[in-house]
Order: C-alpha cells, then sequence, then structure tokens
RNA sequence: GCCCGGGUGGCGGAACUGGUUUACGCAAAGGACUUAAAAUCCUUGGCCCGAAAGGGCUUGUGGGUUCGAAUCCCACUCCGGGCACCA
C-alpha cells in the first residue's frame, strides 16, 4: 500500500475535528465548558501568539512557530496533562488595515475572506488546536471587554490623557508607542517617524516599571527575551539635583547618574521645550535668537534629529547664570537640542570632561573642561599603590588641538572601510620634522595595529598641528582616515615593507574622501578618546578630593542638598491611533463634565461601517468625519457630547487575549470578560512559544495588564505574571537570508503541504536547527524526512508483526530513545529528538522481520507529536479505535538503558592512540593492564615511565609520560 | 557606540559535567537493480603525508589554565539581531 498522505491528512483531521480530540473539555465528559474538565486531569494551558491574518495567508514563520508549539502541547497531552491549546486570530490594526488598503477592499469584508483562508491553513497543518474556543480580537464579543479594560483602567487613574510630543508616522498617518518605533522608523511600514505635539490617551505603564523589572528574576523565561525587557525599562540610580539661577526664584532641576562629577559640571542645558525657557524669558538679553532656535528645534523633523552626520547645536541663555551647588560658581545656561525633553527632567548639568556629548557641545563652544574623576587606581586601595595615567590630562592642550584639528589639518590614509585612529601624546626628536615625527608614529601605529591589512598604504596630503606641551616635547593630534584596497587583504609582514610602498595622495583625493559627515564622526571618535567616563578618584573638588567616585556620589548628592532617585527608561503606553480598523476607545466628552467613560451597559462601542476608512493624516482618526458615530450624550450629566473617535492600539487588544480563550464559551462570557472558575483553573499559561520579536511590545504589555489586573482582584496569579514560562523561538531563514519578498526568498507553506503532505513539512521545520535557535530552511532537505516517514510506512506495512512483548535486541536502543526523545522535546531541541528516532527506525528496519508489537506501539508514540497523521493512520492499523494523540507517553526503564560495555579511550599524553571495548566499571588496576598490552600504546609510551596516569571511570585511562 | 546571540566538513547541524570533533540529514562520489532514467538499496568520505599500518594538523585568530579545551579564562576578529544624544 502506497503512503498517500493527501488521503491520510485529510481523513485524521476531519477525525479529529469531529470528535474533537484536541478539546480538554471532551477529555471527560463532553460538557461544553472548561470548568468541568479539570476535576481529574491536570490542566496544562499551552498558548501560542495569535497570528495576524496578513496579505499573503499563514507565513512559514507562522507555521514554524505554531508546530513548535504543538509538539510540545501534544507531548504533554499524552503524558497525561489536559492540554488546552487554543487558536485565534489578532486581525484589527494597521497591518490588516494597510493591506486592505493597498487591495481597496474594505477591512471588514477583508477580514471575513482572511478569517477563512487562516483557519484553513491553520488545520492543514494537523495542529492539535482547541477550535471550539477560537477568538478573532476584531469581533464585538471580543472587543465589547477590550474595551471594558480600557474603561477600568481609566477608572483606576491608569488611562489618562495628555499632550505630548508622540511618535507620528506620516506614512501610517498615526502615532505610535516608543515601542512601536524601531531604530527612528515604524514598525510597520519603516517610514521615519517624526515628532508631533497632539493630545492622546497614554496608559501608565510606568507605575509598574519596578515590578516589572523585579519580576523578572522570578519567572521562567528566555533570558534574551528578559534582558531586552530590563534594557527597556531602562533603570537607573541617580540624584536629583537643584540649580538654583541666579536673581531668579526659579531654579532648574537636574536628574544625574554620576552626582560625583558635579563639580565638573561647568554650563547647564535646557531641552527647547523646557518649560523654563518661557519663565525665564524677562531675563534673557538675547531672546530672540533663542526663540528662534527653540522654534527650529521644534519643527524639525526627526529626520534631521537622528541624522548621523547632525552637529550638535545650541544658543546660550545670555543674562541669566545657574549657580553650581558644589562649587557656588555662576555657570552659563544653554538650550540645545541634544538634550530630550521626555528624558530625565528635560534639563542637564553639562560635565564636559566626563561625557563624550558634552565635551563636543563644550569643544564646540568654547566652554570650560574640568576634569573631576582623575584616574583608576589598581584594586588594591593598600599605601604604595600604583596609578594608571589617564590619557587625557592636559585638557587645555587638547581642545587647542581639537581647534586646529577641526580646521580641517589632518593626514589620511588610504585604507578600504574607513577606520580611524587618533594620536594625542607623541614627541619629535631632534632632528626630525613635524611630518616625519608623525609619519613615523602614523606607522608605529598602524603597523602595530592593522599591519597585516595593509598592502598598498598612502599617506594622504596633509600637515600636521602641534601644541607645545613641555619643553622640545610638542603633542600632536591627528584624525587619521584610512581606505584599505579592496584586494588589499595579504598581510604584509614587516613593518619596512609597508614603510617602502608609501606613497602620498593628491589633495583631491583627500579632499573627495574626506566629507563632513566623515568629518565629524571622526571627531565624536576624538572626543570618546578624550573622555574619561570610568569611576576613580575625585580630583578639583574640593573637600571630596581624593575620595572614590562611587562612594563620593551619594557623599556630593547629600552635600548639595539633592536626593537619591531612581529613573527608569520605560515611558507610559501611548494608546490611541488616529485610525479605522481598531477598538474604538470607549470615551465621551463633555464640555461641562470632562472625559467619561461609555457606561459599561452600553459597551460595546461598535466600529461602525463606514466606506471611506482612509487615514486622513490631521492627527485624527476617519471615525471624526462620521457625525453619527461620534454625536452622543455625556453619560454623566445627559447633554451633547462627542465620541472618542481615536481607535486603540492593536497591542491592547493582544495584551489580554489569553484570559479570555478558555472563557470564551463560558455561560457567564456574556457578563464577564473571563469566567473567574475556569480562569482560576487554567491560568496563568504554562507554556507560551512566540518571536523574540515581542520582547518589548506584547510580552509587556500583557505584563503591565495582568498586574493590574491582580491588584484589581480580577485574576490570582502568583507575582501577578500571567505566562509561568516562555520560550522565544528562533528565526527561520531561507537560503541563507532573512526571507523577503524582494530577495525572492520567501516560503510559501502551502505548496510544500500540498507536495510533501503536512508531516513532512512540520518534522523538516523542526529538524532544521534548535527550535529557539531558529533554522536555515533549504528545499533540499526535506527530501530527508519524506525518505523517513516513506520508510516508516513501508516498515509497518510489512506484515510482519509478531506478538511478543519485547525483542531483546532492540530493547536497549528503545529505553534510551524513550529517554533521549522524552528530554528532547521538554528542552525544545526537537531536531536530536528526530534524529533519534532516525537512527531508532534504522536499526528497526535491520531487525528485519521479527519486530514486536510493543516496539511498533511504541515507536509511533514517540513520533506521534512531530508527525500526528501517519502515526494516528499507522496506529489505526495496529487496531486500536482510540486516538495514539491521548495515548500515555511511553515510559523507559532506566536498568535498561545501561550498558554493559563502553569504548575505553587510551591516551597517551592526552593524544588518543587506541581504544579498547571494555566492561562497564572496569577498574584503574585492570585498564592499565589491558591498556599496557596495547602494541599502539606500547610503542608510545617506550620504556619511559608514567609520571602519572589519569583515569576517568568509564570514560578513558591517559597515560602522561 | 552600547547590549544580546553566534563562528565546528561542500551545506543545515551533533557533541553529557572539560574526555574519540563532525551524530542525524542534505548534497557528492562509487556500486547494485534497470534497455535507460527516476525511485530504491549498498559502500565511501574533515584536511595533509602514506600502498598500508600509522603519523601530523583541524571547531574564526592569538595567548592562557589543564594530563586533556569546540567546551573554562584573557585579548582580538568576523557575522547576525536589538537599542541608541536615556544625562
Amino acid at each position: 500500500m502506497k503512503y498517500d498522505f493527501q488521503k491520510i491528512e485529510r481523513r485524521w483531521q476531519k477525525f479529529w475535528r469531529e470528535k474533537k480530540v484536541y478539546e480538554p473539555l471532551n477529555m471527560t465528559r463532553g460538557k461544553p465548558n472548561l470548568k468541568l474538565s479539570t476535576s481529574r486531569q491536570k490542566p496544562f494551558y499551552n498558548l501560542m501568539m495569535f497570528p495576524y491574518p496578513s496579505a499573503e495567508g499563514l507565513h512559514v514563520g507562522n507555521m514554524y512557530a505554531f508546530t513548535g508549539g504543538d509538539v510540545y502541547g501534544r507531548f504533554k497531552r499524552m503524558q497525561g496533562f489536559n492540554v488546552f491549546e487554543p487558536m485565534g486570530l489578532d486581525g484589527f490594526g494597521i497591518h490588516s488595515e494597510n493591506y486592505a488598503l493597498k487591495i481597496g477592499v474594505h477591512p471588514m469584508k477583508q477580514a471575513e475572506i482572511s478569517e477563512k483562508r487562516f483557519y484553513k491553513q491553520l488545520e492543514m497543518i494537523g495542529n492539535g488546536f482547541a477550535w471550539d474556543e477560537r477568538l478573532e480580537t476584531y469581533d464585538p464579543k471580543y472587543y465589547r471587554w477590550t474595551q471594558w479594560i480600557f474603561v477600568q483602567l481609566f477608572k483606576h487613574g491608569l488611562a489618562y490623557r495628555k499632550k505630548a510630543p508622540v511618535n507620528w508616522c506620516p506614512s501610517c498617518k498615526t502615532v505610535l508607542a516608543d515601542e512601536q518605533v524601531i531604530t527612528g522608523r515604524c514598525e510597520r511600514c519603516s517610514h521615519l517617524v517624526i515628532k508631533k505635539e497632539l493630545e492622546q490617551w497614554f496608559f501608565k505603564i510606568t507605575k509598574y516599571a519596578d515590578k516589572l523589572l523585579k519580576n523578572l528574576d522570578k519567572i521562567d523565561w528566555s533570558e534574551r527575551v528578559k534582558i531586552a525587557q530590563r534594557n527597556w525599562i531602562g533603570r537607573s540610580e541617580g540624584a536629583e539635583i537643584e540649580f538654583r539661577i541666579k536673581n531668579h526664584e526659579s531654579s532648574i532641576k537636574v536628574f544625574t547618574t554620576r552626582p560625583d562629577t558635579l563639580f565638573g559640571a561647568t554650563y547647564m542645558v535646557l531641552a527647547p521645550e523646557h518649560e523654563l525657557i518661557e519663565n525665564l524669558e524677562s531675563s534673557i538679553n538675547n531672546l530672540e535668537e533663542v526663540k528662534k532656535y527653540v522654534k527650529k528645534a521644534g519643527s524639525e523633523s526627526d529626520e534631521e534629529r537622528i541624522a548621523e552626520d547632525r552637529e550638535k547645536s545650541g544658543v546660550e541663555l545670555k543674562g541669566v547664570k545657574a549657580v553650581n551647588p558644589a562649587t557656588k560658581e555662576e555657570i552659563p545656561i544653554w538650550v540645545a537640542d541634544y538634550v530630550l525633553g521626555h528624558v530625565g527632567t528635560g534639563a542637564i548639568m553639562a560635565v564636559p570632561a566626563h561625557d563624550e556629548r558634552d565635551l563636543e557641545f563644550a569643544i564646540k563652544y568654547d566652554l570650560p573642561v574640568r576634569q573631576v574623576v582623575e584616574a583608576e587606581y589598581t584594586q588594591m586601595t593598600e599605601p604604595g599603590m600604583v596609578k594608571k595615567e589617564l590619557p587625557f590630562v592636559e585638557r587645555d592642550g587638547i581642545i587647542a588641538i581639537i581647534k586646529h584639528w577641526s580646521e580641517e589639518k589632518y593626514i589620511g590614509l588610504k585604507w578600504k572601510s574607513v577606520a580611524w585612529g587618533t594620536w594625542v601624546t607623541g614627541g619629535i626628536e631632534k632632528d626630525q620634522t613635524p611630518e616625519q615625527a608623525a609619519r613615523a608614529e602614523v606607522l608605529e601605529e598602524v603597523g602595530y595595529r592593522n599591519l597585516r591589512f595593509v598592502k598598498d598604504l598612502g599617506i594622504v596630503h596633509g600637515k600636521f598641528y602641534h601644541v607645545p606641551k613641555k619643553e622640545n616635547r610638542w603633542v600632536h593630534a591627528h584624525c587619521l582616515y584610512f581606505e584599505l584596497e579592496d584586494d588589499a587583504r595579504d598581510e604584509v609582514s614587516e613593518k619596512e615593507k609597508a614603510i617602502h610602498e608609501l606613497t602620498w595622495l593628491s589633495k583631491e583625493e583627500v579632499e573627495r574622501f574626506l566629507t563632513p559627515s566623515t568629518h565629524l564622526w571622526a571627531w565624536r571618535k576624538l572626543c570618546g578618546e578624550l573622555v574619561y567616563i570610568g569611576n576613580g578618584y575625585l580630583k578639583n573638588s574640593g573637600k571630596f578630593d581624593g575620595i572614590a567616585s562611587e562612594k563620593a556620589k551619594w557623599e556630593i548628592t547629600k552635600f548639595v542638598g539633592g536626593k537619591k532617585e531612581i529613573h527608569y527608561r520605560i515611558r507610559d503606553w501611548l494608546i490611541s491611533r488616529q485610525r479605522y480598523w481598531g477598538v474604538p476607545i470607549p470615551m465621551i466628552y463633555c464640555e461641562r463634565c470632562d472625559w467619561q467613560p461609555v457606561p459599561e451597559k452600553d459597551l460595546p462601542v461598535k466600529l461602525p461601517f463606514i466606506k471611506d476608512f482612509r487615514p486622513k493624516g490631521k492627527g485624527q482618526s476617519p471615525l471624526a468625519s462620521e457625525k453619527s458615530f461620534y454625536e452622543t450624550k455625556c453619560p454623566k450629566c445627559g447633554g451633547a457630547a462627542r465620541r472618542e473617535t481615536d481607535v486603540s492600539d492593536t497591542f491592547l487588544d493582544s495584551a489580554w487575549y489569553y484570559l479570555r480563550y478558555p472563557s470564551t464559551r463560558s455561560a457567564h462570557s456574556g457578563q464577564v470578560p473571563w469566567d473567574p472558575e475556569i480562569t482560576k483553573k487554567w491560568l496563568p499559561v504554562d507554556m507560551y512559544i512566540g518571536g523574540a520579536e515581542h520582547s518589548v511590545l506584547h510580552l509587556l504589555y500583557s505584563r503591565f495588564l495582568a498586574m493590574a489586573f491582580n491588584d484589581w482582584g480580577l485574576v490570582h496569579f502568583k507575582d501577578g505574571e500571567p505566562f509561568t514560562v516562555f520560550r522565544a523561538h528562533g528565526l527561520l531563514i531561507s537560503e541563507g537570508k532573512k526571507m523577503s519578498k524582494s530577495k525572492g526568498n520567501i516560503v510559501n507553506p502551502d505548496f510544500y503541504v500540498k507536495k510533501f503532505g503536512a508531516d513532512a513539512f512540520r518534522m523538516y521545520l523542526m529538524f532544521l536547527a534548535p527550535f529557539e535557535q531558529g533554522g536555515d530552511f533549504r528545499d533540499a532537505g526535506i527530501l530527508g524526512i519524506t525518505r523517513f516517514l516513506e520508510r516508516v510506512w513501508k516498515l509497518f506495512n510489512n506484515d510482519k508483526k509478531d506478538k511478543k512483548d519485547i525483542d531483546k535486541n532492540l530493547e536497549k536502543s528503545l529505553h534510551q530513545s524513550i529517554k533521549k526523545v522524552t528530554e528532547d522535546i521538554e528542552n525544545l531541541h526537537y531536531n536530536t529528538a528526530i534524529s533519534t528516532l532516525m537512527i531508532l527506525l534504522s536499526k528497526m528496519e535491520e531487525q528485519g522481520d521479527k519486530l514486536s508489537t510493543g516496539i511498533y506501539q511504541t515507536f509511533l508514540k514517540l513520533l506521534a507529536p512531530f508527525a500526528p497523521h501517519i502515526t494516528e493512520e499507522l496506529w489505526s492499523q495496529l487496531g486500536s479505535k482510540k486516538s495514539i494523540h491521548i495515548e500515555p507517553w511511553p515510559a523507559y526503564n532506566p536498568k535498561l538503558i545501561e550498558e554493559e560495555t563502553f569504548k575505553l579511550i587510551v591516551q597517551v599524553n592526552g593524544k588518543m592512540r587506541d581504544t579498547i571495548t571494555a566492561d562497564t566499571g572496569i577498574s584503574q588496576k585492570e585498564a592499565e593492564a589491558i591498556a599496557l598490552s596495547l602494541e599502539n600504546i606500547k610503542r608510545h609510551i617506550g620504556n619511559k615511565k608514567s609520571k602519572k596516569i589519569i583515569f576517568v571511570k568509564d570514560r578513558l585511562i591517559n597515560f602522561v609520560i
């Protein structure tokens, strides 16, 4: 009989659906309620991130993720857990809307089409989903509760409106949360994001910043995701210090992580949006200039602000001075856009000697630089300790140098990728010209560091500038630009050779190469080298001189009356979107009563069908043009009022879906968002599998909401955490590259499923590489799996099954395989589990005609999570009426795994010289005797005596001579 | 720049707690079956020297610790990902 996977797969998918094999409820009495199903079985909530229905249908990446999750779910089910593995669609949002826009279909229509297609595809891959509990976020029955959650957040003071500069995507025509801005670009469309001043709804995620951070230590999550969250939350410890303004009642508050450098604060900077600028207006002499700068900074797009080759700029507030609370010096106040309004207090104390950015600014505007942290002492604090020299000591000299340098006097070298080097110290020998000295030095440096890459080394035309440092010594700073020829990879062994090959480039060539951005970039490098940001010991700091900087931090804070503060990088979650395809924000604005939530009984606020759903781009949702939608009455006073027309971020939909799944069919699903009784049994989620790309989006938002729900008594999770275990799967790439349409390497899953079958496709995906690492999809590889499945089919159809219970010859391999496969699946090492099964199959084939039913059964069970259809088919052929997927997982007998013999490695001086088969548990004496009788060993040892013999039990013996 | 991963045959990847590097699979070569091809089955294989026995080298590079290092430590380098004027 031929292995007809199409027929088999279709048949069993139908069977599973009809018999509701994967509905946890059916494992008891078939009652349509998850409440009743858990009395005798252990519930196991196996969750995977639901997909956004997108343009091309289900992506292989989705399939990869779901299959990985499903293998685990099936494994747990067979281990006797009552597994709940739901699936749904995250259908709202810009992603789906943009697709609808692109093809010119209304998103409501498109949702219906996508839904069908997605569910069909999802069934086709044969995952054990609990179909009865599926949900779609655009279903009013679902989003009613999304709105309800919004209202609760508002009532608890966690949802608020505020006017703030927000991220605006000009292409998607909506605002975005910080988390959705990826390196200055929109997460969805990659368009550059600009800043816009708008009044928007926010969720106070910052209230939970500390808990979100601390709980990370308590949960079993992929470490890389935890790290990403830690970085995103960005806790920093520092001090808040107030700087008085001379002859003025207001003061400037700054947050700094380095209060120990306070004595080095030589000026202050306010962000252009800082409110103090307005307050100080009357005292500012150059108000015009300042206003102009502020206006310019405000109007500038982020594109300009982010630009890499942007030089720092600013304007001094002339006529006002701040007082450094430590030194009592009067220091200038500047306004500059390198200080961001939303970070810290929007103002900084600038310490140019110990902050790269401040130094860059100070050099440009000729502001004083004072070094206050001197050096690092070597570990010991005992007397006689050694002091390390700081690379930059002669500040005045350096400024002078940089000034020269910034007048574009430099030397350069011809290299490939632009590299750089700076030399601040050095000297000129008596009879050397400065050029010769510099050239020698360059060669020394270049030769020393990079000589092996230099073939065609040429010194660019240039001049060297020197600043007298000491008598007959010179300091010269050069910024060097290298360019290495493409083919110049050959190593040059001798420095002399390099010297010999020196050639001068023409001035034109140099100038073409030295663009302003190269220039600035090198300047920053130089600043970076000059600044000392490490810890050390204080100097120029009055009575704090000599104190370790770590210690000085809090002493100085205390001294100036500042206070210790914890600062988080994370900002509140911007929730409103000026788009159509989302959950309408359930709020009403009344001129008399201010913002009022829609009464809970009136929920949901249904998203109306409107013809023109295109984003308008004026900071308003298309709903704002629908009178019938926004005209309403104030729930408080009954007067005329206006609905909020923005919709909420899609990430709100997905931040709580896991709570809804088990309750979708509860008798109370219409009265409560989640049934408390069911929730108590099934949650938190036992295993959550998804992509690491959601590290700081979905996963952080979900945790935040769960914590709030916990505080309100709506859920009772341990530590308020919704996902006990989370594992991030790796990225599936194709032909060594990230999949993308432009590269033309998109893998179409439907094609493979059709051609090779779902089982083969699933198994191949799992076999590629470790699941958590991600893998490289190569067409040809799937043939190996197809062959494997064909062989399985053939073996099971050879009709030579024996009734006897065990095959003695295979018993050991079988039990070893059970152990290995069990452990591998538990650790998501699916690739090695599959290879174990391949080895086992080969051994079974070798046995040929005398296999027992027992071994067939066990093999099928081990294979079942990976290839659910073929195993189900063969299982039924073995005479069972019950699904294999609810059969108990095989156990192994530890006694049967032990080997009687092993290969003893015989080494001489740590090199393997021979191996012998020895009985397990052999003693050192016996091993020595056997080993020494080996010809090859005798030869290597000769007549020398072993100094030492290393014996590792059941592993090796090593003679050291 | 900072923070994470990672570097092992022609390729995807194995390797327990430091103990035979290259399991399993792909691709390749040779053979069997076939008129032929496909499919299937069998055999081979890190690199270098050697007829073989055997020896030398080999897990990005250079050092170190160790009887012994892919694995631990230090420095460097390359690739992938994330964050980025966060005070």
